[in-house]
DNA sequence: AGTGAAAGTGATATACG
DNA sequence: CGTATATCACTTTCACT
Protein backbone atom coordinates (compact mmCIF):
# COMPACT_ATOMS: atom_id res chain seq x y z
CA UNK A 1 0.00 0.00 0.00
CA UNK A 2 1.52 2.77 -1.35
CA UNK A 3 0.42 6.64 -2.66
CA UNK A 4 0.00 5.05 -6.21
CA UNK A 5 -2.61 2.56 -4.85
CA UNK A 6 -4.23 5.12 -2.46
CA UNK A 7 -4.98 7.03 -5.27
CA UNK A 8 -6.41 4.00 -6.97
CA UNK A 9 -8.89 3.25 -4.51
CA UNK A 10 -9.50 7.13 -4.32
CA UNK A 11 -10.61 6.45 -7.84
CA UNK A 12 -12.45 3.44 -8.31
CA UNK A 13 -14.39 4.86 -4.87
CA UNK A 14 -15.30 7.80 -7.25
CA UNK A 15 -15.95 6.11 -10.48
CA UNK A 16 -15.60 2.22 -10.08
CA UNK A 17 -16.76 1.95 -14.03
CA UNK A 18 -14.11 3.74 -15.41
CA UNK A 19 -11.22 2.21 -17.40
CA UNK A 20 -7.64 0.99 -16.56
CA UNK A 21 -6.03 3.35 -18.65
CA UNK A 22 -8.38 6.78 -17.45
CA UNK A 23 -7.39 5.65 -13.68
CA UNK A 24 -3.54 4.75 -15.27
CA UNK A 25 -3.56 8.26 -16.90
CA UNK A 26 -4.78 10.07 -13.18
CA UNK A 27 -2.27 8.44 -11.14
CA UNK A 28 0.63 8.34 -13.51
CA UNK A 29 1.37 5.27 -14.69
CA UNK A 30 0.20 2.66 -17.49
CA UNK A 31 -3.06 0.45 -17.96
CA UNK A 32 -1.10 -3.13 -17.40
CA UNK A 33 0.31 -1.70 -14.24
CA UNK A 34 -3.19 -0.48 -13.01
CA UNK A 35 -4.64 -3.96 -13.82
CA UNK A 36 -2.19 -5.62 -11.38
CA UNK A 37 -2.29 -3.95 -8.50
CA UNK A 38 -5.83 -3.61 -8.54
CA UNK A 39 -5.68 -7.34 -9.24
CA UNK A 40 -3.56 -7.66 -5.79
CA UNK A 41 -5.90 -5.07 -3.52
CA UNK A 42 -8.91 -7.53 -4.94
CA UNK A 43 -6.72 -10.76 -3.82
CA UNK A 44 -5.60 -9.30 -0.68
CA UNK A 45 -9.03 -8.38 0.79
CA UNK A 46 -8.67 -4.83 0.29
CA UNK A 47 -11.25 -3.94 -2.62
CA UNK A 48 -14.05 -6.09 -1.59
CA UNK A 49 -16.18 -5.30 -4.86
CA UNK A 50 -17.90 -3.00 -7.09
CA UNK A 51 -21.10 -1.99 -6.38
CA UNK A 52 -23.96 0.16 -8.12
CA UNK A 53 -25.62 2.88 -6.35
CA UNK A 54 -29.03 3.29 -7.04
CA UNK A 55 -32.07 5.56 -6.29
CA UNK A 56 -34.33 3.88 -3.77
CA UNK A 57 -37.19 6.49 -4.48
CA UNK A 58 -36.80 6.40 -8.51
CA UNK A 59 -37.04 1.98 -7.97
CA UNK A 60 -40.25 2.39 -6.36
CA UNK A 61 -39.96 3.07 -2.76
CA UNK A 62 -40.80 6.22 -0.61
CA UNK A 63 -38.71 5.57 1.93
CA UNK A 64 -35.71 4.77 4.00
CA UNK A 65 -35.66 4.11 7.66
CA UNK A 66 -33.39 3.29 10.00
CA UNK A 67 -34.65 0.16 12.11
CA UNK A 68 -32.72 -1.15 15.80
CA UNK A 69 -33.59 -3.82 17.42
CA UNK A 70 -32.83 -4.93 21.04
CA UNK A 71 -33.25 -8.68 21.36
CA UNK A 72 -35.26 -10.70 23.51
CA UNK A 73 -33.55 -13.62 25.78
CA UNK A 74 -32.10 -16.21 23.26
CA UNK A 75 -33.66 -14.29 20.13
CA UNK A 76 -31.07 -12.88 18.76
CA UNK A 77 -29.35 -15.69 16.64
CA UNK A 78 -32.86 -17.08 15.19
CA UNK A 79 -32.91 -12.91 14.11
CA UNK A 80 -29.53 -13.36 12.49
CA UNK A 81 -30.37 -16.08 10.32
CA UNK A 82 -34.03 -14.60 9.32
CA UNK A 83 -32.81 -11.46 8.51
CA UNK A 84 -31.00 -12.93 5.63
CA UNK A 85 -34.11 -13.47 4.39
CA UNK A 86 -35.81 -9.82 3.44
CA UNK A 87 -35.22 -7.74 0.44
CA UNK A 88 -35.72 -4.60 2.48
CA UNK A 89 -32.77 -4.76 4.52
CA UNK A 90 -29.94 -2.58 2.72
CA UNK A 91 -27.72 -3.12 5.47
CA UNK A 92 -27.33 -4.43 8.60
CA UNK A 93 -24.55 -4.33 11.66
CA UNK A 94 -24.42 -5.63 15.12
CA UNK A 95 -23.13 -3.18 17.66
CA UNK A 96 -22.63 -2.80 20.97
CA UNK A 97 -25.13 -1.50 23.48
CA UNK A 98 -28.65 -1.74 25.34
CA UNK A 99 -29.88 -2.58 21.47
CA UNK A 100 -28.02 -5.34 19.51
CA UNK A 101 -28.67 -4.56 15.80
CA UNK A 102 -29.48 -1.37 13.36
CA UNK A 103 -30.36 -1.88 9.92
CA UNK A 104 -30.90 0.34 7.30
CA UNK A 105 -34.37 -0.53 4.99
CA UNK A 106 -36.21 0.58 2.21
CA UNK A 107 -40.05 0.61 2.12
CA UNK A 108 -42.66 1.01 -0.40
CA UNK A 109 -44.82 2.97 1.49
CA UNK A 110 -46.24 2.76 5.41
CA UNK A 111 -48.31 -0.29 4.97
CA UNK A 112 -45.07 -1.73 4.03
CA UNK A 113 -43.02 -0.47 6.92
CA UNK A 114 -45.82 -1.46 9.13
CA UNK A 115 -45.87 -5.19 8.09
CA UNK A 116 -42.29 -5.22 8.49
CA UNK A 117 -41.92 -3.84 11.52
CA UNK A 118 -44.88 -6.84 12.49
CA UNK A 119 -41.92 -9.51 11.26
CA UNK A 120 -39.62 -8.07 13.73
CA UNK A 121 -41.72 -8.00 16.69
CA UNK A 122 -40.90 -11.82 17.91
CA UNK A 123 -37.36 -10.90 18.00
CA UNK A 124 -37.05 -8.22 20.11
CA UNK A 125 -38.11 -4.49 20.74
CA UNK A 126 -37.50 -2.28 17.76
CA UNK A 127 -37.11 1.89 17.23
CA UNK A 128 -37.55 2.93 13.72
CA UNK A 129 -35.94 6.31 12.75
CA UNK A 130 -37.36 7.34 9.23
CA UNK A 131 -34.66 8.96 7.14
CA UNK A 132 -35.33 12.57 6.14
CA UNK A 133 -32.54 12.88 4.16
CA UNK A 134 -29.04 11.73 3.15
CA UNK A 135 -26.13 14.51 4.62
CA UNK A 136 -23.44 12.76 3.29
CA UNK A 137 -23.63 10.36 0.57
CA UNK A 138 -21.50 7.39 0.75
CA UNK A 139 -18.14 8.95 1.39
CA UNK A 140 -15.21 7.66 0.36
CA UNK A 141 -12.68 5.73 3.09
CA UNK A 142 -9.04 7.39 3.29
CA UNK A 143 -6.22 5.21 4.30
CA UNK A 144 -5.76 6.05 8.16
CA UNK B 1 -38.27 0.34 -16.34
CA UNK B 2 -39.14 -3.42 -17.52
CA UNK B 3 -37.73 -6.63 -16.54
CA UNK B 4 -34.51 -6.20 -18.57
CA UNK B 5 -33.55 -3.11 -16.61
CA UNK B 6 -34.74 -4.96 -13.34
CA UNK B 7 -31.77 -7.77 -14.18
CA UNK B 8 -29.43 -4.84 -15.29
CA UNK B 9 -29.42 -3.20 -12.20
CA UNK B 10 -29.27 -6.43 -10.41
CA UNK B 11 -26.25 -6.96 -12.23
CA UNK B 12 -24.26 -3.94 -12.10
CA UNK B 13 -25.38 -4.38 -7.89
CA UNK B 14 -23.28 -7.84 -7.89
CA UNK B 15 -20.33 -6.85 -10.15
CA UNK B 16 -20.14 -2.64 -11.24
CA UNK B 17 -16.88 -3.62 -13.46
CA UNK B 18 -17.91 -6.35 -15.76
CA UNK B 19 -18.38 -5.56 -19.00
CA UNK B 20 -21.52 -4.81 -20.53
CA UNK B 21 -21.01 -7.48 -23.02
CA UNK B 22 -21.13 -9.78 -19.68
CA UNK B 23 -23.83 -8.03 -18.67
CA UNK B 24 -25.64 -8.72 -22.15
CA UNK B 25 -25.63 -12.44 -22.03
CA UNK B 26 -26.74 -12.38 -18.62
CA UNK B 27 -30.15 -10.27 -19.66
CA UNK B 28 -30.40 -11.85 -23.37
CA UNK B 29 -30.03 -8.30 -25.16
CA UNK B 30 -26.72 -7.29 -27.13
CA UNK B 31 -23.55 -4.93 -26.01
CA UNK B 32 -25.14 -1.64 -27.78
CA UNK B 33 -28.45 -2.39 -26.26
CA UNK B 34 -27.48 -2.69 -22.47
CA UNK B 35 -24.61 0.82 -23.28
CA UNK B 36 -27.69 2.53 -24.41
CA UNK B 37 -30.24 1.23 -21.34
CA UNK B 38 -27.48 2.02 -18.82
CA UNK B 39 -27.23 5.88 -20.19
CA UNK B 40 -30.53 6.19 -19.91
CA UNK B 41 -30.99 4.99 -16.43
CA UNK B 42 -28.09 6.75 -15.40
CA UNK B 43 -29.53 10.13 -17.33
CA UNK B 44 -33.08 9.46 -15.66
CA UNK B 45 -31.37 9.38 -11.89
CA UNK B 46 -32.32 5.70 -11.50
CA UNK B 47 -27.96 4.35 -11.43
CA UNK B 48 -26.57 7.58 -9.35
CA UNK B 49 -22.84 5.96 -9.85
CA UNK B 50 -21.05 3.11 -9.23
CA UNK B 51 -18.58 2.90 -6.04
CA UNK B 52 -15.61 0.31 -5.05
CA UNK B 53 -16.69 -1.27 -1.78
CA UNK B 54 -13.65 -0.95 0.43
CA UNK B 55 -12.40 -2.98 3.75
CA UNK B 56 -11.43 -0.39 6.54
CA UNK B 57 -10.26 -2.43 8.72
CA UNK B 58 -7.30 -3.74 6.22
CA UNK B 59 -6.99 -0.29 5.27
CA UNK B 60 -5.71 0.88 8.76
CA UNK B 61 -8.96 1.57 10.79
CA UNK B 62 -9.95 -0.42 13.33
CA UNK B 63 -13.51 0.08 13.89
CA UNK B 64 -16.57 1.46 12.40
CA UNK B 65 -19.25 2.85 15.08
CA UNK B 66 -22.70 4.33 14.69
CA UNK B 67 -22.95 7.75 16.12
CA UNK B 68 -26.25 9.49 16.42
CA UNK B 69 -26.22 13.27 17.24
CA UNK B 70 -29.64 15.19 19.52
CA UNK B 71 -28.78 18.65 18.09
CA UNK B 72 -28.68 21.26 20.62
CA UNK B 73 -31.47 24.44 19.93
CA UNK B 74 -29.94 26.02 16.55
CA UNK B 75 -26.94 23.84 16.21
CA UNK B 76 -28.22 21.55 13.65
CA UNK B 77 -27.53 23.48 10.43
CA UNK B 78 -23.65 24.49 11.71
CA UNK B 79 -23.49 20.65 12.43
CA UNK B 80 -25.16 19.67 8.50
CA UNK B 81 -22.02 22.05 7.04
CA UNK B 82 -19.19 20.97 9.38
CA UNK B 83 -19.94 17.38 9.11
CA UNK B 84 -18.90 17.16 5.29
CA UNK B 85 -15.24 18.00 6.18
CA UNK B 86 -14.86 15.23 8.27
CA UNK B 87 -12.80 12.25 6.60
CA UNK B 88 -14.19 9.86 9.34
CA UNK B 89 -17.97 9.75 8.09
CA UNK B 90 -18.87 7.26 5.24
CA UNK B 91 -22.48 7.78 5.66
CA UNK B 92 -24.79 10.38 7.34
CA UNK B 93 -28.47 10.73 7.21
CA UNK B 94 -30.96 13.25 8.90
CA UNK B 95 -33.68 11.33 10.72
CA UNK B 96 -37.01 11.81 12.38
CA UNK B 97 -37.07 11.15 16.49
CA UNK B 98 -35.62 12.62 19.64
CA UNK B 99 -32.82 12.08 17.99
CA UNK B 100 -31.94 14.12 14.52
CA UNK B 101 -28.85 12.41 13.07
CA UNK B 102 -27.26 8.73 12.55
CA UNK B 103 -23.86 8.02 10.63
CA UNK B 104 -21.68 5.63 10.24
CA UNK B 105 -17.80 6.57 10.83
CA UNK B 106 -14.34 4.51 10.65
CA UNK B 107 -11.58 5.09 13.38
CA UNK B 108 -8.32 4.17 13.65
CA UNK B 109 -8.29 3.85 17.41
CA UNK B 110 -9.87 4.45 20.30
CA UNK B 111 -7.94 8.20 20.62
CA UNK B 112 -9.52 8.89 17.22
CA UNK B 113 -12.64 8.09 18.81
CA UNK B 114 -12.48 10.27 21.58
CA UNK B 115 -11.24 13.08 19.49
CA UNK B 116 -13.93 12.55 16.93
CA UNK B 117 -16.66 12.59 19.75
CA UNK B 118 -14.67 15.62 21.19
CA UNK B 119 -15.01 17.72 17.50
CA UNK B 120 -19.00 16.93 17.62
CA UNK B 121 -19.98 17.72 21.25
CA UNK B 122 -20.72 21.30 20.96
CA UNK B 123 -23.19 20.58 18.06
CA UNK B 124 -25.44 18.32 20.59
CA UNK B 125 -25.69 15.09 22.83
CA UNK B 126 -24.29 11.93 21.43
CA UNK B 127 -24.11 8.13 21.52
CA UNK B 128 -21.63 5.64 20.43
CA UNK B 129 -22.30 2.36 19.11
CA UNK B 130 -19.60 0.07 18.23
CA UNK B 131 -20.14 -2.13 15.21
CA UNK B 132 -19.23 -5.74 15.94
CA UNK B 133 -20.11 -7.32 12.80
CA UNK B 134 -21.76 -6.76 9.42
CA UNK B 135 -24.77 -9.18 9.49
CA UNK B 136 -26.13 -8.12 5.89
CA UNK B 137 -23.46 -6.72 3.35
CA UNK B 138 -24.89 -4.61 1.08
CA UNK B 139 -27.61 -5.77 -0.03
CA UNK B 140 -29.28 -5.46 -4.15
CA UNK B 141 -32.29 -3.22 -3.85
CA UNK B 142 -34.91 -4.97 -5.53
CA UNK B 143 -36.99 -2.95 -8.03
CA UNK B 144 -40.71 -2.25 -5.51
C1' DA C 1 -35.85 -0.05 -29.19
C1' DG C 2 -32.83 -3.90 -30.86
C1' DT C 3 -29.37 -6.05 -34.03
C1' DG C 4 -25.09 -6.57 -36.71
C1' DA C 5 -20.93 -4.96 -38.49
C1' DA C 6 -16.96 -1.50 -38.76
C1' DA C 7 -13.83 1.38 -36.53
C1' DG C 8 -11.73 3.01 -32.35
C1' DT C 9 -10.33 2.09 -27.79
C1' DG C 10 -9.24 -0.71 -23.76
C1' DA C 11 -7.61 -5.17 -21.62
C1' DT C 12 -4.34 -8.94 -21.25
C1' DA C 13 -0.21 -11.60 -21.98
C1' DT C 14 4.43 -11.65 -22.93
C1' DA C 15 9.02 -9.89 -23.40
C1' DC C 16 12.13 -6.99 -21.51
C1' DG C 17 14.48 -2.77 -18.63
C1' DC D 1 7.76 -3.42 -10.14
C1' DG D 2 7.59 -1.00 -14.17
C1' DT D 3 7.00 -0.21 -19.49
C1' DA D 4 6.27 -1.57 -24.45
C1' DT D 5 4.29 -4.16 -27.81
C1' DA D 6 1.08 -7.23 -29.84
C1' DT D 7 -3.17 -9.74 -29.79
C1' DC D 8 -7.62 -10.11 -28.35
C1' DA D 9 -11.91 -8.28 -26.37
C1' DC D 10 -14.98 -4.55 -25.62
C1' DT D 11 -17.25 -0.16 -26.62
C1' DT D 12 -19.23 2.99 -29.83
C1' DT D 13 -21.22 4.52 -33.93
C1' DC D 14 -24.14 3.84 -37.68
C1' DA D 15 -27.17 1.69 -41.16
C1' DC D 16 -31.01 -1.16 -41.01
C1' DT D 17 -34.99 -3.60 -39.05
Amino acid sequence: MDLINNKILKCLQENARQSNVAIGKQVGISSPAVSERIKKMEDSGILEGYIAQISSLDLGYQFKAIITLRAFMGKLKPFLEKIQTYDEVVNCYRITGNENIVMEVVLRNQKHLEGFIDNLIVYGETKTQIVLSQVVKQNAIKPA
